[in-house]
DNA sequence: ATTTGGTTTGCGAATTCCTCGCAACTAGAT
DNA sequence: ATCTAGTTGCGAGGAATTCGCAAACCAAAT
């Protein structure tokens, strides 16, 4: 059950969440399993449809205020996957495993991306600058390689 | 004289465009210009701001329009900058050296950083998977050095 | 268990940022 | 100079997000 499943972290959260201030309402928590569920980024309208499931009064501000508050307590991550389709933005939860999001511009495919280069590099720019850094976003964009493969063929 | 200096550039804009079936109008000359006079992240409004001392009769959804070609065509970038005043968007003229950047989440400062590093992880992701890579942008967030030093006051 | 006081929610309205439809206009090929 | 498809200005329209406020709620202290 999703709550056994997710205690550890949740008291994580918990404490997070109160040293900035912050209450662990129902809603926050079920907003914050949502995205642990799914592991894979989901836009505001789709967390709230997902949530109301376990909460059917909840309201999309709610969702807003909720994955803004995550966001800064970096339990969740941001990403606009290139703008594929419109400008809203996509969450996902955050995992020991930091990764990179590559979109196809043709195919609207979306690829995560790990490499230890990535770790590398910040480490680096951390060291080199003596910045504090709290989220490390890279998003890129292309042709996968199926796509790619197809360009060719056409020219 | 702009005209003269960017020339060269200039005329790679209009193959690139002819390219892809489009023109090089009078606005979408001045914005790319604007853009890269100004060598730095303007927002939409502000870059019709500056444009319209040019051309004054310009609109704003000329301005998207243009933007929008403009970063198709790789010319130009959008950045979010970790969205540190509401939720729009920031372009920047692209330059040979790719950069990453960091915003302040505090100060609202943003640095660029360049890293071979960077260049190396791009490289080795498009051999690793097949992609053709388009547009990659790494944006980052934390404290910068000075707000790093005056947190640890504080504690 | 109850009280208490600041936090958070639901709600609809409001705002911000961006896109669209269309007639008039223009770049650029012939 | 002419032709034609791409482009612009304009205001309306739309999507995504935020706001103001009263009611509801959480959690700490009693």
């Amino acid at each position: 059950m999703v709550l056994t499943k997710h205690f550890k972290e949740r008291r994580s959260v918990t404490t997070q969440l109160r040293e900035h201030g912050l209450r662990l309402t129902r809603q926050r928590r079920v907003i914050a399993d949502v995205l642990q569920q799914a592991g894979e980024h989901l836009d505001a309208p789709e967390v709230l449809r997902r949530a109301q499931q376990q909460m059917p009064g909840l309201h999309l501000a709610t969702v807003y205020r909720a994955l803004e508050s995550l966001k800064k307590l970096g339990i969740i991550d941001e990403l606009d996957l290139m703008h594929v389709n419109g400008h809203g933005h996509f969450y996902e939860a955050r995992t020991n495993k930091d990764h990179m999001h590559f979109t196809c511009q043709r195919c609207g495919s979306v690829f995560e991306i790990q490499d230890p280069l990535f770790e590398k590099l910040k480490t680096q720019i951390m060291d080199r600058h003596g910045f504090t850094l709290r989220v490390a976003r890279l998003e890129l964009g292309g042709l996968c390689s199926s796509c790619t493969a197809k360009i060719k063929e056409v020219t």
